[in-house]
DNA sequence: GTCTATATCAAGATAGAC
DNA sequence: GTCTATCTTGATATAGAC
């Protein structure tokens, strides 16, 4: 009998749990391994370091937002209000499912910002964020508004997301997208 | 020639500074000693371990914050108006000069929830925060809405100073406080 | 109070057998 | 593709001299 094969995107999988969870520095190959059920040093088969495991999993929830969340934004089979209630539907979904909170703020805060590899994936996730609140944001408002707005609001998500993850409670953070709803309505 | 002594606070500002600007577990007591001027054996003479400087310097952070900031929520001697107004200014001069953004945002995403000490005094701090900033808005507002706001304000403040602090950039920070103030007038 | 020296352990990473 | 075994480094922490 064949022993399992661990694809990439397994291993992505349980590293992105485990650095959301418990910290990217304080998350070792070991338990990378013991949460995939292998041992340390075959986890080097498939990555060649822990930092491209880090890197790989920043862009990995990045490249799931631009296509799941973000993109909404730019249908245009859909009205401005459509948008705007689908892709605050998403985001809630996302992160009301999403143990340890948002895995690229958490490494914000967490990483140096010396480590120029990380803060730059983290900046564009944040940076196409805000761009694609403000597209569905300037249908209503001037261009310099719409931008103002996105950024309040995904600073506010943010900040609702940390808040959710402190107290292991949901209840404050979906007031956060009926607000932003509010805007177009 | 005798050696300076070097006191617990000094050991503990450096290791703050450490701790926001490369994470918790990203710093090690080695550099921690070297921004002291010390060798890292040195250390175990003032604390008896790492965690004990992390705590420490959670609890003396939380303790600026008491005595400098939640505590002009309660002063008899201002009106309301300048109660928040006041508020608003320290908690800006603070952040505005605080390399590395909030100590304890920071950690209260990077240590796991199963450090129940780090994780309490986290809570503490911005159920503190909470409280006072609540107490002012309560002439104005009900006890539920006061506390509402005040939740919605800290999350805001937190998800400015990552967004500040990921983007080396303050300005869009102090519009957070010109937004409290405005609950009040 | 700080130093030198060291113990101990866990981390990231590699080589080669199966 | 995963394993055993090992290397090397750096981490926390301690003992005892000055």
């Amino acid at each position: 009998m064949a022993r399992k094969k661990t694809s990439r995107e397994e291993i992505l999988k349980h590293s992105i749990k485990l650095f959301k969870l418990n910290g990217y520095y304080n998350t070792s190959m070991a338990n990378i391994a013991d949460a995939c059920g292998l041992i340390k040093g075959s986890i080097y088969h498939h990555f060649k370091s822990k930092e491209e495991i880090g890197l790989e999993s920043l862009k990995y929830i990045h490249k799931y937002f631009e296509e799941n969340i973000y993109s909404i934004a730019y249908r245009k089979d859909l009205s401005n209000l459509k948008r705007i209630e689908l892709f605050v539907k998403k985001t809630d979904d996302y992160f009301l499912h999403s143990e340890g909170g948002c895995l690229l703020g958490n490494l914000a805060l967490e990483v140096s910002s010396e480590n120029i590899l990380f803060k730059d994936e983290i900046r564009n996730y944040f940076l196409n964020w805000e761009k694609a609140l403000a597209h569905i944001l300037q249908v209503n408002y001037s261009e310099g508004k719409s931008i103002e707005l996105a950024k309040e609001y995904v600073a506010l998500t943010q900040g609702a997301i940390m808040m959710m993850t402190l107290y292991n409670s949901s209840e404050s953070y979906l007031k956060v997208g009926q607000k932003i709803i509010a805007l177009i309505k």
